[in-house]
DNA sequence: GCTTGACCCTTCCCTTGCGTCATGCTCAAA
DNA sequence: TTTGAGCATGACGCAAGGGAAGGGTCAAGC
């Protein structure tokens, strides 16, 4: 069986032979052979294997993803690619939406400047206000799928003030009657724990609309908590987020539903 | 005057305090003073530059490219600002451009995985020819502007092969007569020396075509000879290109000619 | 048999823009 | 005086390799 030696693989494969070491070295793609003095020899599966990996890095996958991918049973390969696709496509899109942000911005300025004895400052005031008006989307946007965060919004228009406290106050009712049960060293296992289990999962329906998208960023969001900003929005999710024993107690009792069917 | 110590500067700029750390550090931004403790204390002037930098920033300098901006003259500062916004434009439009490439190689490659059974090496195929297909344009496009590629290419195509020829022998005759008269120890300074000056500007406007965006753009690509990948065009390139000692007869010929006005 | 030039190996430092400790000092309130 | 918040410096880490140092291997030509 024909084997190449670096060099020309990397020909082969349109990359240098640094990146192959750097691939080797990650264990992303290790040649199918050695020579007695150590010099790497590939072979055509291993070109193979190389294309898939130019492939994903084209999509803007990260090595480290890469190696994932390729390395997950063959079974479940073709499925993973296309969800991979549906998410790359997603991700560049944002990419691609912020870049073109900065160009309208930029495209702004270029008119302001067109104008004699614009001083340089002016024109940096300029862009700055724009940058800052960009920069006030609300942070909790990048946590949610582009859909999911207009279902929120598309939500929060259409709510009553009133409605939405009363949702406020039923939840911090059930943060209440947690912290109750857990003062009084209630078990998650007995009815009383059931019930509360089932007023939040009730209540946590009401905030995801039953929208899967909605409670995956939810998800996201509450795991990033170390890097929330650090303004009233964030105060006031921080404030009425369960605390650890909370959510400890909450899993404890989903559990004992589940066992007893 | 009001000075502010760096968690409150940072929050009113919207950075981090490592963040103005490091622009410490880099001599991009040094507060106005120091406490007799070694505190940093930021005044209103710091925070003007700030956003400067911030704007530069969003704008995709990298932090190297602020400093030059903004330890320039100020005198000279508006102009090189409007020169910035035109140049960083093109940048990102580049990138953006190059998203969106990918999001459409993306887009047909979903297309296809929508027929049933396909199987996934087919799907890596797909990609992988439209990768191919798009890293085979031409790598000199990266050296020039889009406006200097598109006339370099417009010039090419309007260029009969045999003009080529002659314009290939014409400057192939003026190096080998460089050639000569550095074998003959010929001076600079002399009137041959001088006359080939000239003849060589006048091939290389033919070159240029009189666009200093592409001549811009031949000497960006041969400071990068380096980096040319291992083609028949870049074999041709290099061996067209003129030798470090014929550089040098002609640079010198050059002052030469300036001397004597 | 020896040299030469082309390849090959591993190892280490460099890049960008900070985030994240680790360790120790300072300052103001209780 | 203790204590907690805020400050300082210094060092390491990341992603994807680039580049160079220092040294071994191989085939060809003398």
């Amino acid at each position: 069986m024909k084997t190449f030696r670096i060099q020309e693989f990397a020909k082969l494969g349109g990359v240098t032979v640094r990146a192959l070491h750097h691939y080797d070295r990650l264990k992303l793609l290790s040649p199918a052979h050695r020579s007695d003095r150590g010099y790497r020899l590939y072979c055509h599966e291993d070109l193979g294997r190389l294309e898939r990996i130019l492939v994903l890095r084209f999509l803007g996958l990260s090595l480290r993803e890469i190696a994932g991918m390729l390395n997950s049973p063959a079974t479940a390969g073709a499925e993973r690619l296309t969800v991979t696709l549906a998410r790359q496509r997603a991700a560049l899109h944002e990419r691609r939406d912020g870049l073109d942000r900065v160009l309208r911005t930029i495209e702004h300025a270029q008119l302001r400047a067109q104008e004699p004895a614009e001083p340089e400052w002016v024109l940096y005031q300029t862009i700055l206000k724009e940058v800052q008006m960009q920069e006030a989307t609300d942070w909790r946007q990048k946590y949610y799928s582009a859909s999911a965060f207009e279902a929120l919004q598309l939500q929060r228009a259409t709510t009553t003030p009133e409605q939405w406290a009363d949702a406020g106050e039923r939840w911090r009712a059930v943060l209440a009657d947690v912290q109750s049960a857990l003062d009084r060293q209630v078990s998650p296992d007995s009815a009383e724990g059931r019930a509360l289990v089932a007023r939040w999962i009730r209540l946590g329906d009401e905030f995801t609309l039953g929208n899967p998208e909605i409670a995956e960023g939810h998800r996201r969001m509450y795991q990033d908590e170390s890097h929330w900003p650090d303004d009233e929005m964030a105060a006031h999710l921080r404030a009425v987020s369960p605390k650890p024993e909370h959510r400890a107690f909450f899993h404890q009792a989903v559990q004992a539903c589940l066992r007893h069917g």
